[in-house]
DNA sequence: GTAATATTCTAATAATCGTTAGAATATACG
DNA sequence: CGTATATTCTAACGATTATTAGAATATTAC
C-alpha cells in the first residue's frame, strides 16, 4: 500500500468540501440555507442568480453533501446537511473578517459598527431580554423566525415593521437581528426605528453565530 | 449604493479563504504548518510535491493570508498566521468525515479504528498523564514537538524509537499521537511498539485538533 | 390523458487553475 | 566581487469551472 496515495487520497475528499465552498454564490446561498430549508427558486431570487445557475450550484454543494434535497410536492427544497454546515460557515466568514483587511475595510465602510458579541455579552443579553428589559427582535421572515431563534427574541420581520412598529416600546431598548453579520435587514429596521424615535441598535449575530457558539436557540 | 454590489463584493471576499483551501495540495500544506513554521523545501519534501509548486501554492495561502512568510537567513519560513486557521483545517476535516462516506470508508480501511476523544475522554487523558497512569508519547519529529505539545507527552520521535524504546515501560499504557487524523506516524509506532511486546495504542487527536478543542498545549 | 410548473440535464463558451520548465531574484559565503 | 543556494516570477499547457441557453424530466392540476 503506497502511503503517498493514501495521503493524496485523504486530503482530496477534504478539498471537496473546500471546493464546494470556494464560490461566492454558493458561500451565499449557505448562508441563507442556514436560515432553514428553501426551494430552488426562494434560494435563486435571494442570491439574485437565475434558477438554473442555483440549481447547478446546489448541485456542487449536494456533490460535497453539504446540502440535501427533499421533494415537496412540485418543489424540491434544499437545506443543509447538519449544524457543523452552518458551523463551517461561520468558521470561513470569520477567518475572513479576522484576516482579510479588505473585508474589513468593506464592512467598516458599509455598516455603522455592528455590535459584536462575546460569550459574555451573548449570556447578559439573554437575561435581560428575559427579564424585560431589552426587546430582542428577529426582523427576518417569519418562516425564518419560526425554522430558529434567538431566546426571548419577538418576530417583527422588515416588510412588517412600518405597520407594526406601534407594538415595539419607547422607552425599552430595542435590539434587532437577523441572518448575520452580511445581511442589511437589521440595519434597515434600525434605521427605521431611530427615525421614528425609538432606542434602537443591531448586533451581527445571527442563529448562525449564536449556534456555532454552543448557545441554545429557541 | 447597490445592495446586491455589495453584498457579492462581500461573499467574494470570503471565497478567497474558500479558493484557498479548495485544492488538496494546500490542505496538506495547511495541515503540516499547523505542527509548526517551515521552510519551503521542508513544506515540499513533506507534501510530495516539487519546491516550485509548493511555492505556487503558498503564494496562493498567502494571498488569502492564512499563511505569512518570513526570511531566515537564506531560507523562507512559512507559518499559519493564526491559531484560527488550524482550527478551521480541523473544522473543514471534521465536517468531511462527518459528511462524505468516502472519506469515512477510506480512513477505516487504512486507519485501525483510531481512537476519537471527546471532551471527557480528553480531559480524563491528561489526569492519567499527569498521575503517570499512562506514558503519552509525541512520535512527530522534535522540531514539532519543541513548538507545542500535549501535556505531559514525551518526545520520542518515530525515527528514533528503535534506539530508544527502551525508555519505554512494558507494565504501563502507552498512548501515541501524532500530527492529527490522517498522519501515519502513530499507527506506526503502535505497531512497532506491540511487536515488541508494548501495550500501546493510539490517539487521532494531534496538536491542532486540541487546541480546537480549546485545551492548552504544553 | 394533457397542460402547466419546477427543476435538472446537456452542450457550449470564456475564464480560471494546477502543473511544469526556464529565467530571474535575493541572500550567504568565500 | 563572484559563486552557490533558496525561492519566486514568467510563460505555457491542458484540465476544470462558472455561466448561459435549450432540451428533458418529474410532479401537480385539470
Amino acid at each position: 500500500m503506497d502511503k503517498r496515495k493514501t495521503k493524496d487520497l485523504l486530503y482530496e475528499e477534504v478539498a471537496r468540501i473546500g471546493k464546494a465552498v470556494s464560490s461566492p454564490k454558493r458561500l451565499e446561498l449557505l448562508e441563507i440555507l442556514a436560515q432553514g430549508e428553501k426551494t430552488v427558486e426562494a434560494l435563486a431570487v435571494e442570491a439574485s442568480i437565475d434558477i438554473k445557475l442555483a440549481s447547478a450550484h446546489l448541485k456542487v454543494l449536494k456533490a460535497a453533501r453539504l446540502v440535501v434535497a427533499e421533494r415537496d410536492g412540485r418543489f424540491i427544497a434544499y437545506r443543509l446537511s447538519g449544524e457543523d454546515v452552518s458551523a463551517l460557515w461561520v468558521n470561513l466568514r470569520t477567518v475572513a473578517e479576522e484576516h482579510l483587511v479588505e473585508l474589513k475595510v468593506a464592512m467598516d465602510g458599509i455598516f455603522s459598527a455592528p455590535e459584536k458579541l462575546d460569550a459574555e455579552t451573548r449570556r447578559s443579553l439573554i437575561s435581560k431580554a428575559r427579564r424585560g428589559d431589552v426587546v430582542v427582535i428577529d426582523v427576518r421572515p417569519s418562516a425564518e423566525y419560526a425554522n430558529g431563534h434567538l431566546p426571548f427574541a419577538r418576530s417583527m420581520p422588515l416588510g412588517e415593521i412600518r405597520q407594526r412598529i406601534k407594538e415595539l416600546p419607547t422607552d425599552k431598548d430595542i435590539v434587532a437581528y437577523c441572518r448575520g453579520p452580511f445581511c442589511m435587514m437589521s440595519a434597515e429596521a434600525v434605521a427605521f426605528l431611530k427615525e421614528h424615535g425609538y432606542r434602537a441598535r443591531k448586533i451581527a449575530d445571527g442563529t448562525p453565530e449564536w449556534q456555532a457558539a454552543d448557545l441554545p436557540l429557541a
